[in-house]
RNA sequence: GGGCAGGUGGCGGAACUGGUAUACGCGUAGCGCUUAGGACGCUAUCCCGAAAGGGUUGAGGGUUCGAGUCCCUCCCUGCCCACCA
């Protein structure tokens, strides 16, 4: 009943402020108040097939709670609620059922709508959100192109986390041990282009932000660890005989010795040492191969220990002087290179160029093969970094390079190259005097890099291939005995290191404890500093150098650079799944990749036959030839569109922002509206959500506050997080356990008023709890003693008998005792007894207020139990006054009930838009206290006395009793202590 | 191994900056009301003891007139991270 006028009336409706244009106008009621908003926010569901479950109530019920009681402060409260829609569950079900998502996604809003609704949830339902709705994604999409534009949306391909279940990448954070997030399965490692968002450069920001938030510590310190961050320094060590006498640098097509990187990669190189010869190729704008070719072996002599570089163009250049060489060259470097005419960025004339290549010939002169592909490159094809593997054979090397197709004026990455040696990060640069020996990490390019000299080369592929071949459960099982667990690791002979200190010789390791995937997948070992190098030299019979410190700057200075390290990775943003957004970009064969027009968005998910992953690392939507192929938006030629999705955190990185302004078709919110509401005050949820949901939002939030879209640099004031509820038998509650309790039901058997007030009455909100299914009985009782209470109270008041709508049937017998209603009610002993009872609600008042404020629920639900005894042992002094007060400080926890009680007393308005009360100081004062007395600290008696009672009147008070004599008759205290309305110590 | 949170009756849990440990509820027992009840009401319920009294907050030590609360050592549980140089 009350749910359906709750709704009619749309008591819970926010209203907006900037309607009037000025959000820092007088809100709400109370004329003492300013700019009163309260936006509080709970993390909005998934609309699964289960429907809703506990997991879902506990945060809901703390958010209601505290939205009816702000509402009641007086302040203007938001309490949104939407739908985090898209997402796989949805998608398998359409494979296995062939009913389209968008189906079982409305079907599933649906129930929860109801579930929420039965719930007695106070959410403003016209401001109801779906990520699925092209209206809402349209703006998703629109802020991915906001990154895109920004440079902080790019592509490239690496190693990432694959789930062979679900058939689609994961970011780091949904790796959870090495399994996936939601399926359990475990993640296996997979090359793939991929977008990613750069949330690396947000590293600082993140960290910094946290430092002004209302956050638990414990949250704000997950955060914190999982950013990273490390001050540190990068050293290189290079490798011995790492420098080849000569090298030839040839630059690509329309370039010049004198642009890009070239001038300070021969600075550097001559500096080693070297001789160096970069020649200018003839016609390079409209390049002659056998021209460039002739130019090249005409000018320079080529030897054994040649190390042959070509950046684009020239590394073509490269293979087709390779093809003439008599003799093989050391090494061969090719940089951002391709195999086909395949030059993005200008029309390429090809007629000139010969595209067949004698691959045996290249291979036999080569030496060395280094393919350099910039993960960045929007010059040259990703794919050709393949081609020439193919053609040719050698290594990839994947890097970022400082510009896109490594034109910047000086990129280190390929110097590395150049000049063997390896590049350690290391926090300890003061101890770089005691390095003995440098460690890989068994993926390091530098094994492929320097094969033919490393002497066991068998020794270390075998090492290298049972690590790699190590499941998930061995590494674990070995890292979680640390201490215990003995290292392993190979010596690659035939090549030693320079300390750039000590400018000894060095060994070089490689050993699994060594992470590729963080620092530069290299360290220098100090075993006199570090327990793990420590224990790897003791195991490899390692020299373990006392070498006094340096100081880190002197480090720094002569032998690095200093550098930031974050373990936070960027964040892999393309889904290979159907049911999520597409992302809004057009791969053209001309332009490249290209934005889709802001008037073109939406990007609508075109209808498939078939949702399955294809498994092959492209989406389903790749099949849907009509969709993918598109005119590019700016040439106008062939293009394709992108077919990856977006993972299920991008909708939910800013639907908060998009509550202020649900309907807006302009923007994704108007700015007066933001600022009116942002930000969040309260966000009440989980802690799994911690480096996931919470550090993606906020990394959003702050790009779009860098971009002057939002107003504030943070999203959520106020985290608010919560325990999760546990079935009777103290297990997670699972089908396989049998030991789900459903929401629906407690309310089918005792209301939603009981199971709101149980939930939280189970324990701390921040408490892991068991649901007792018997313990709901004792709130249920309370509830029903309120009824009794109440109607008892009116229908002997107003002389009628009211029905009873409770569904449970109580005792028809009439209640024993007899109510007095405020009009026949006179005397002193009465008066006295309502004084009592004021002064009791008021202390109830008091207590409720705090506790609501500081989310101890159940303290405050106990505190209305104790009330209620009381007001039950003076029910026949209670008036009209004292149950309306009651009622109010109810109301937030049962909504019904008080409602229903509050009208029956005959008032016209809800009470949920009652004031709430403030408790008066005065009747809250008590007049007398229980003075403790104690003998050593030890308690022996009490007595009753007066408010501030001085020390003198305490003791004689004390003495005075009865108990106190035989400890007191012969021992005079030595010492008296006296805590004022509180305790009395004699020290005998 | 690291970080965070904890360890209080038969159970869930209270206890402000050190000051009556066990609030509130569940369960249990007795009584009342009942044809009966797993409904309702009343009473009791940390342990030992007939009582006086004594003991008790994971274990042990310390500081203090006084410690569940502060300090040290150790044990255990949950969550998160995990060889991060």
């Amino acid at each position: 009943k009350w749910q359906k006028k709750w709704l009619g009336e749309g008591i819970y409706k926010a209203s907006d402020a900037s309607k009037k244009n000025n959000p820092d106008a007088q809100r709400g009621r109370g004329s003492d108040l300013k700019r009163r908003k309260k936006y509080v926010l709970i993390e909005f569901p998934y609309p699964s097939g289960e429907g809703l479950h506990m997991g879902h109530l506990r945060p809901y019920v703390a958010g209601d709670v505290y939205s009816r009681y702000s509402r009641m402060k007086g302040y203007e409260v938001m309490y949104p609620i939407g739908w985090d829609a898209f997402g796989l569950p949805a998608e398998n079900y359409a494979i296995k059922n062939k009913v389209h998502p968008s189906v079982s996604t409305a079907k599933n809003i649906a129930n929860a709508k109801r579930q929420l609704q039965s719930w007695g949830m106070g959410f403003d339902w016209s401001r109801e959100v779906t990520t699925t709705d092209p209206n809402y994604y349209k703006w998703t999409q629109w802020i991915f192109l906001q990154f895109f534009k920004a440079g902080l949306a790019y592509e490239a391909t690496g190693k990432i986390n694959w789930c062979p279940k679900d058939k689609t990448g994961l970011a780091n954070e949904e790796v959870i041990n090495g399994h996936c997030e939601r399926c359990g399965t475990k993640v296996v490692e997979k090359e793939m282009k991929q977008w990613y968002l750069r949330i690396t450069a947000y590293a600082e920001k993140l960290l910094e932000g946290l430092k002004k938030l209302d956050w638990p510590q414990g949250i704000k310190t997950q955060q914190e660890n999982w950013i990273g961050k490390s001050v540190g320094a990068l050293l290189d060590f290079e490798i011995k005989d790492g420098v080849a006498p000569t090298y030839v640098l040839l630059h690509g097509y329309t370039g010049s010795p004198s642009a890009n990187f070239f001038p300070w990669l021969k600075k550097e190189l001559e500096r080693r040492g070297a001789k160096v010869y970069t020649p200018k190729l003839p016609n390079s704008d409209d390049p002659r191969v056998y021209d460039q070719v002739a130019e090249v072996l005409k000018s320079i002599p080529f030897n054994k220990n040649t190390v042959l570089l070509g950046h684009s163009l020239g590394g073509v250049v490269a293979m087709k002087v390779l093809e003439q060489l008599k003799k093989p060259v050391r090494k061969t470097i090719l940089v951002s290179s391709f195999t086909q005419n395949r030059f993005l960025d200008d029309p390429f004339r090809s007629y000139a160029f010969d595209w067949k290549f004698n691959a045996e010939k290249i291979k036999s002169n080569a030496g060395a093969i280094h393919i350099l592909r910039d993960t960045t490159d929007d010059t040259v094809p990703q794919f050709q970094a393949e081609n020439i593997k193919n053609l040719i054979g050698g290594t990839i090397f994947n890097f970022v390079a400082n510009a896109p197709h490594a034109c910047a004026e000086k990129e280190p990455e390929i110097l590395r190259h150049c000049v063997d040696s390896i590049q350690v990060f290391t926090t300890r640069p003061d101890t770089l005097f005691g390095a003995t020996y440098v460690v890989l990490a068994p993926e390091h390019p530098f094994v492929e890099n320097l094969k033919s000299q490393i002497s066991n080369h068998k020794e270390v592929e075998a090492y290298i291939k049972k690590t790699k071949s190590k499941s998930e459960d061995e590494r674990l099982a070995a890292s979680s005995t640390i201490s215990g667990q003995e290292k392993t690791g190979v010596e690659l002979k035939g090549v030693k290191a320079i300390n750039p200190a000590t400018k000894e010789e060095i060994p070089i390791f490689i050993a699994d404890y060594v992470l590729g995937t963080y620092g530069t997948g290299a360290i220098m070992a100090v075993p006199a500093h570090d327990e793990r190098d420590r224990q790897f030299a003791e195991k490899f019979k390692l020299p373990i150098a006392n070498k006094p410190l340096i100081s880190i700057a002197e480090a720094i200075k002569k032998f690095g650079q200093s550098k930031i390290q974050y373990k936070l990775r960027d964040w892999v943003f393309s889904r290979q799944r159907y049911w999520g957004e597409p992302i809004p970009l057009i791969h053209c064969a001309n332009c490249g990749v290209v934005a889709v027009p802001e008037k073109d968005l939406p990007v609508k998910l075109p209808k498939v036959k078939k949702y399955e992953p294809t498994g092959t690392g492209e989406s389903p939507l790749a099949a849907i030839k009509e969709w993918v192929n598109i005119k590019c938006p700016q040439c106008g030629g062939k293009a394709l569109r992108e077919t990856n999705t977006m993972p299920q955190w991008a909708g939910s990185s800013w639907y908060y922002l998009r509550y202020a302004d649900p309907k807006n078709k302009k923007e994704f919110a108007s700015k007066s509206l933001l600022k009116c509401w942002l930000p969040v005050d309260v966000y009440f949820g989980g802690m799994e959500h911690t480096t996931l949901h919470l550090l993606y939002s906020r990394f959003w939030h702050k790009f779009l506050y860098d971009k002057k879209y939002v107003p504030t640099s943070e999203p959520y004031a106020k985290r608010v997080p919560h325990g999760i509820i546990l079935g009777a038998d103290g297990e997670k509650m699972s089908k396989s356990r049998g030991n789900i309790v459903s929401p629906d039901e407690i309310i089918k058997e005792f209301g939603a008023d009981a199971l709101r007030m149980y939930e939280l009455f189970l324990g701390p909100h921040e408490a892991t709890v068991s649901w007792n299914s018997r313990g709901i009985l004792g709130v249920s009782r309370f509830l029903e003693r309120v009824w009794k209470l109440g109607f008892g109270f009116v229908s002997r008041k107003d002389g009628v008998s009211l029905a009873q709508p409770l569904a449970r049937p109580l005792d028809s017998r009439p209640h024993s005792s007899n109510f007095v209603g405020d009009h026949a009610r006179s005397g002193s002993e009465t008066l006295f007894l309502e004084t009592n009872l004021n002064h009791l609600l008021h202390k109830a008042i008091k207590k409720v207020t705090e506790d609501i404020e500081s989310f101890h629920y159940n303290t405050a639900i106990s505190a209305l139990m104790i009330l209620l005894n009381e007001m039950e042992k003076n029910e026949k002094s209670i008036i009209t006054n004292h149950l309306l007060l009651f009622l109010k400080l109810l109301a937030p926890f049962a909504p019904h009930l008080a409602e229903e009680l509050w009208m029956a007393l005959g008032n016209k308005e809800s009470v949920h838009q009652s004031e709430w009360p403030k408790f008066d100081p005065k009747l809250i004062k008590e007049e007398t206290f229980t003075l403790i007395i104690q003998i050593n600290g030890k308690v022996r008696d009490q007595v009753e006395a007066k408010i501030g009672i001085s020390e003198s009147e305490a003791g004689k008070l004390a003495i005075k009793q009865e108990r106190m004599k035989q400890y007191l008759a012969e021992n005079k205290p030595k010492k008296v202590i006296f805590v004022p309305n509180r305790l009395i110590n004699f020290v005998i």
